[in-house]
DNA sequence: GACAATGTTACAGT
DNA sequence: CACTGTAACATTGT
């Protein structure tokens, strides 16, 4: 999943194929996956689906709610009877479901299935009170976004020139820091610096307001375009119906160490910030 | 076999 | 206490 435009797209699949299911029994083949009172999920109606950053909350008709982090490779597949003829399952997800990537299976009305698939099992599920889900700690300590999709505030271009001001580190891990900004990870970061020709490896706090507003809307536009295309499926990623994004086609530095940059003709760079591989062009990210 | 992979999170150190 | 860096989680693919 990844970033804030992949849970996104999985969002919209949930909320138009899933709501007004209901759940008739919750199938746990690997039990660490699911915390919480499971019991609480059978026999509920889907009432609506929220995402907060990487987060996924569906939210269930018996103020109970299942709080969700897809982390790298979960995946949320719905069979049903709605899904449009003629969709392609993507072969990220595997021929046959249940595969053995397939932790969890939540049997719905009407003979339909979702599954939720994770083959590094880094993911959770938490059932909860829907009033307790900002007490979990991810949730609780999710700083604001640039595209929210359930209700909050979006993240102002003053505010966040305020968390540069206020970081004395270097810009990149700051980008990812769920705790300052909510949704963004390694690629979109990596391309949002290239976009605003900034160095990864930059001070946050010395940004001029010029760069950290180029910064701000170099943002919004990468997560525009991975919105607009239904997400990277770089890795495992998929959507709700099992098909793959295309945001891949359209990485400007993510996964490009060695290629020629488009902007300057200079080598892509390689380099390791925060244990995550981090990408730019050496010739115009200054 | 070594290494790296969209993300948190716990822990050790400063 | 606040911040930073590293390892860990588990699996697959190169």
């Amino acid at each position: 999943m990844p970033e804030l435009p992949e849970v996104e797209t999985i969002r919209l699949g949930l909320q138009k194929y899933l709501v007004g299911h209901t759940i008739e029994e919750i199938e746990i083949l690997l039990p660490k996956m699911v915390v919480g009172e499971v019991q609480r999920v059978t026999g509920t109606k889907v009432k609506r689906i929220q995402r907060y950053g990487k987060g996924l909350v569906i939210e269930l008709d018996n103020n109970y709610s299942i709080a969700i982090h897809i982390k790298m490779t979960g995946q949320f597949i719905y069979k049903g009877t709605r899904v449009p003829k003629g969709t392609k399952v993507s072969e990220k997800v595997g021929r046959e479901l249940p595969n053995s990537a397939t932790h969890v299976i939540f049997h719905l009305d009407k003979g339909a299935i979702l599954y939720y698939n994770d083959i590094r099992q880094f993911g959770w599920i938490k059932i909860v009170k829907t009033a307790d889900v900002f007490g979990l700690p991810f949730f609780k300590e999710l700083g604001p976004e640039l595209f929210p999709s359930s209700g909050q505030e979006p993240l102002t271009q003053e505010q966040f020139q305020g968390i540069l001001k206020a970081s004395k580190g270097p810009i990149k891990p700051l980008l990812m820091d769920q705790k300052k900004i909510g949704g963004i990870g390694n690629i979109y970061a990596n391309d949002a610096l290239y976009v605003a020709k900034i160095d990864p490896k930059r001070k946050a706090h010395l940004l001029s307001e010029q760069e950290s507003e180029a910064l701000f809307e170099a943002l919004k536009q990468v997560l525009t375009k991975g919105l607009e295309v239904g997400g990277a499926s770089e890795w495992q990623y998929v959507n709700a119906l099992g098909v793959a994004g295309n945001y891949q086609n359209f990485f400007q530095v993510y996964g490009k160490q060695g290629k020629k940059c488009p902007r300057c003709g200079e080598a892509i760079k390689k380099i390791v910030m925060a244990g995550r591989g981090t990408f730019y062009c050496p010739g115009c990210q200054k």
